[in-house]
DNA sequence: AGCACGATTAACT
DNA sequence: GTTAATCGTGCTC
């Protein structure tokens, strides 16, 4: 059986929750087959003041997720064709969630790759949209609860101890105002191959 | 009803 | 480095 991440482990301060996401194993069960990722890169998003946060426009039917119970996938649409996937964070009430923004491909390689026609194993998640086109992740695993047993997306513990994180600011928030622009609020595994560029 | 824009990516030059 | 693709969302009229 899995070891499922619980959902005390996502009802903390939206950075923190990034940091310990990192060397954590993102699963999705697809037609009864694993596919897996270890998370290299993630992104906090912490609530109505925060400018770059979805939330900043309050509770609006797509960002209720947010402010729902933590340990609950809220998957949104981009630019008229990406699936993004982030995780909400803090107590029920606060809107917040970190993006997962890349991972290094562990399990399922093959299928991984039949949904990635034409890219190499290190294209396959090294991008937020990527990722969720690599595991299937779409609109329909909004609200899907990572703490749930059975479902087809969870996250399992980090396999080893203390990484070394690297800090920077935000990707793709360039005309969010300042202070909110620069927040370094990205966090990366030092020096892993698989990152976003 | 109409509009501007987006937590991106791939395919260009 | 530049740009098209493509449509849901939230705001204005």
């Amino acid at each position: 059986m899995p070891k499922i991440l619980p959902r005390k482990f996502y009802a903390e301060p939206t950075g923190k929750l990034a940091r310990k996401l990192l060397g954590c194993r993102l699963v999705r069960e697809r037609r009864g087959i694993r596919l897996a990722g270890r998370i290299v890169e993630t992104e906090a998003y912490i609530g109505e003041k925060d400018l770059a946060c979805h939330a900043h426009v309050g509770k609006t039917p797509r960002t209720r997720i947010m402010y729902g119970p933590p340990g609950v996938c809220y998957v949104y649409f981009t630019y008229g064709m990406h699936w993004l996937l982030n995780v909400v964070a803090e107590e029920e009430g606060f809107p917040a969630a970190v993006l997962i923004r890349a991972l290094e491909p562990l399990e399922g390689l093959d299928v991984m790759g039949r949904l990635r026609p034409g890219k190499t194993a290190l294209e396959f998640c090294r991008g937020p949209a990527k990722l969720t086109r690599a595991l299937d992740i779409r609109g329909e695993h909004n609200g899907a609860d990572l703490c749930r047993p059975g479902a087809s997306i969870w996250i399992e513990p980090a396999a080893v101890g203390p990484l070394r994180i690297e800090r920077t600011p935000r990707i793709g928030i360039s005309r969010t105002p300042e202070p909110w622009r620069s927040k370094p609020w990205r966090f990366t595994i030092k020096g892993n191959h698989f990152l976003s560029r």
